[in-house]
DNA sequence: CTGAAAGCGCTTACAG
DNA sequence: CTGAAAGCGCTTACAG
């Protein structure tokens, strides 16, 4: 490939003025822009990144880091980030850490290593002092999805206002027995979710009942398990409400196998609003979060504070969730219902 | 941060030796090793990759060109990618096109640009000239899901055999009257597809019936059009096989609106098996492919291309898909049924 | 086994 | 407005 001496020497001028007349910054006489342009086209010279990333030390990429691109929530939010990295001029390196420190403190290494510009992280839980740490060190990161308090910035969805305006709903439906199959208690954003529940409940003047609460499910399996533990346990649920549409349809399959109807026989709300969701039997009602927003904001964000000289003080943003209301949930205002089986 | 100098300065050694002992390739005296990588860990010294880049012009970065990660296929393949790219110390650029042509050919551009060290392309068309002129240049590139005839090395899956082993699958069923929901023939996977399909009804001495086959269907919303267009046809179809789950989706979600029941009234079949092909109600059956594996062998190659001086003769690796049978389907082996709707 | 020096391809003060 | 030169941080033949 052609260099920078290439095209200077059939430019007929100075590497130092092919290099100003491709940065534009500096005025250049006009014909010997148009020389050096030439040249530029018949040799197709593209700048080699290294010796500028060795001068400026900037690399034009961001990196993400998450559990795992197959969870269904992520490939919206990833698509938001690299539209907006794309609009900077600039690539995204993803890595998957399956939760793991180790796989995750590895991609930190070598991201850093390979002078990305910034990073963001889905992946945040208490024990992210490596994170906290890169904060310290002043490296450009930012946190989606999952949050670390008010020290580094974050783009997250409200998740106590979708746990509220969930069982909010649910209620207005008329049911009072509200199942949780909540998330693990050991993150922010399920206790949020679990905290605007019991506020819902609390302000309709419903006793929050234990047994219907399950925490700790992750995948569609353990919600399904735990569908069939709270259908035998006595606990009655004339509705449940899962913390992710992943889980909702492991409660849908969980019911449908004990030949109960939804929503005649008991209802379903699910939360995250999938690609699929709408496609469900029967269509999913669901507490949607924006995530393709959420991976937009994080990224603008994170172009933000690696273009500021300073350290900005972090802001912690909130993005609203929307209620969908589709056939999953019955009650009160129920109207479809005849041959929809 | 500390650079190669610093740990010199520190271990009392040259920055040559410095480089000696971390490459590793070059014998240094075991004393000096110790004094080094002692410097090493207190400054946390780590190379700069830009000036390595410069040297040997690698940059331990691949990129991928997907039209779109919110593609529920992609995902899998992304996550075999970028394990495979971790196992080699490489990391993963991910970039969406929505087929669109300028766009990639940004990203092309502005990728090697970044000197990633190769690229996958899931994005090949009739069209793809960029394609086959970085091939020209001998820079590495695989082709995946999608190829271009010989003459570039692709990883795809065998599109005729999940044509051919779907319709046959419909057929031991005692279906005759089998609906082909297809995306464009452009592409040369529905072209094998519809040729499997073809091939299966011939062994079985059934006509073609051309009312029955739909090409250039795409995402669900098409193929639910296209159904309700099949159904009001005269063609009576007694099962319909679509060419991807998420299309099946949008054929279920016109049955079930018209009260066909599926399987009773109507069989489906689907193509892909994504994560909620199981989830479906009911369960839809499918032409599973191996997205996962398609992106290891895809990354696999990729890594030889980069790693070889010379260049190898293009391979077309194509794997095995697999029937998945769920309750989508009836006909003559049918038992369940009983209170399942 | 080790050091001094050259060079990878840029950018940018410095001088004119 | 333009050129010569220094320097970014490595690696690697060259010499010892």
């Amino acid at each position: 490939m052609a260099n920078i001496k290439d095209v200077a020497l059939r430019a007929g001028v100075s590497p130092s003025t092919v290099s100003r007349t491709l940065s534009g910054k500096i005025p250049v006489d006009k014909e010997t822009k148009e020389k050096v342009m030439q040249a530029v086209q018949e040799l197709n010279y593209q700048p080699n990144v290294f010796a500028q990333g060795l001068k400026d030390g900037k690399s034009k990429t961001i990196g993400l880091i998450i559990p795992n691109v197959r969870n269904l929530v992520f490939p919206a939010a990833i698509r938001g980030i690299t539209d907006v990295a794309k609009h900077y001029g600039y690539t995204m390196v993803l890595c998957n850490t399956d939760e793991d420190q180790e796989t995750e403190s590895f991609y930190v290494q070598s991201l850093r290593q390979r002078l990305v510009d910034g990073l963001i992280f889905s992946t945040a839980t208490e024990k992210s002092e490596h994170i906290l740490k890169l904060r310290e060190e002043g490296f450009p990161i930012v946190l989606m999805i999952r949050h670390l308090g008010g020290t580094i910035d974050a783009v997250i969805a409200d998740n106590f206002s979708g746990g509220y305006e969930g069982a909010k709903f649910l209620l207005s439906r008329g049911f009072r027995r509200i199942a949780l199959i909540n998330g693990t208690m050991g993150l922010d954003l399920y206790r949020q979710r679990y905290a605007g529940y019991k506020e819902a409940l609390l302000e309709a003047g419903v006793v929050l009942d234990d047994r219907l609460v399950v925490h700790e499910t992750g995948d569609w399996e353990t919600a399904y398990e735990a569908t069939g533990r709270l259908l035998t346990s006595g606990a009655k649920p004339d509705a449940i409400f899962a913390t992710s549409d992943t889980k909702a349809l492991g409660v849908m399959k969980a019911l449908k196998e004990r030949k109960l109807k939804v929503p005649e026989d008991i209802s379903v709300l699910g939360y995250d609003d999938i690609e699929t969701a709408s496609l469900m039997d029967p269509p999913l009602s669901t507490v949607a979060q924006p995530f393709y927003e959420i991976g937009q904001r994080a990224a603008e964000r994170l172009m933000k504070l690696i273009r500021s000289k300073r350290r900005p003080k972090p802001v912690l943003e909130k993005l609203p969730v929307r209620l969908v209301v589709r056939d999953s949930v019955g009650g009160e205002s129920y109207i479809g219902g005849e041959g929809s089986s």
